[in-house]
DNA sequence: CGTGGAGTTGAATACGATCAACACCGGTGG
DNA sequence: CCACCGGTGTTGATCGTATTCAACTCCACG
């Protein structure tokens, strides 16, 4: 099972330290299209997903979606800055399947940051993610960063609709299905 | 003057650890176009620029550069991730003028994360700058990047060449010129 | 059954890449 | 002092990739 306890398990994080989080911990059910944040919401939380899948998104002025990233069971999803921050929310976090979350307000993050190593590595790996997501789009083709998608998230490939990945590679849907339809041709050219 | 103590000075930081950090903390001079890290080196470090301007990029299959930020003085720059998890880095570090820097291995970084939650928030805050970066590659045109781009960091347009500028937006020199021309005229007609 | 959202396909268009030519300095060496 | 050179930036022509708009299929769900 997916849970935040378990995933500090391991670390060296002392027992009352545990104790507290597993106190102020809150788990909540969160139906598929629920939307948990909202642009300038004030009340900017994290969430570790137990099950399901949430995603997080910007909606630029012509309305237009952009997947910032998805968070299957086991990932943190939230809007950071904004969370450690207490500004008012940049993105939306919403629900694409039915999910079960663990909420963190900032006060327990902060209890998570300084107890274990592991929250600055998750800080520095998103860095590190995001980084490699701006080469992708300045250097390489749709067709490059879809294969590379595939790769990277093969679980997640299966449970998103094709459209919300168009909008996590910064395409329309129209495009990567085309590049689809090309991938599958010159793979059946055996 | 800019130095990382300075920066730290009106931080709650118990004086033992600033003398502690002053002791290890080593100051070098960087000549315009020196490289500090080359992708594929071990002994990657963090550097806060006192003077100067260096930038991070990464080099690409087709032997592209594409900067991944520019750090004028008063900033840290570093392939963060590959600092903390001692890995080989995946960036390239030089200097674009004379610069002087000084030097953060991993154990003073996280002497400085301990000690003050400046560090983290500067983490955050590069969090939601690479995500904004990453909107405006998906939804806006070459024109609105660049338009950002002068008003984010109308200090460093002045400093840089333009085609450094291109490779942050992601594009060629040759387009980023096409578009100034435009404003110029757009600007001229009144 | 229908109805609407998701995905596919095609035609026309727009935007940036590429390639090439050229102007404009800022050195450097004769 | 000047002639030369390489690097930077500009401009134009052509090409390629993704967008836009539209029509259509296929299902899932009422």
């Amino acid at each position: 099972m997916h849970s935040f306890l378990s995933l500090i398990a391991e670390e060296d994080v002392p027992q009352e330290t545990i104790d507290d989080l597993k106190r102020k911990m809150v788990t909540r059910k969160v139906p598929k299209g629920h939307i948990l944040l909202r642009k300038g919401d004030k009340n900017s939380k994290a969430y570790f997903v137990k099950s399901g899948c949430l995603r997080s998104y910007a909606i630029d002025e012509k309305d237009k979606e952009h997947i910032i990233m998805f968070a299957p069971e086991g990932w943190f999803i939230s809007d950071i800055d904004t969370v450690a921050n207490r500004n008012s929310a940049q993105l939306y976090i919403d629900a694409i399947e039915d999910s079960e979350v663990e909420i963190l307000d900032s006060e327990l993050i902060n209890v998570f940051v300084a107890s274990t190593p592991l929250a600055l590595q998750k800080l520095n790996n998103r860095i590190a993610v995001l980084q490699k997501r701006i080469i992708m789009l300045m250097s390489a083709t749709l067709q490059d960063r879809y294969i590379d998608f595939l790769e990277t998230y093969p679980e997640i490939v299966q449970r998103v609709p094709q459209k919300m990945i168009a909008s996590y590679l910064g395409v329309t849907p129209e495009a990567l299905s085309k590049v689809r339809g090309e991938l599958l041709k010159t793979k059946d050219e055996h």
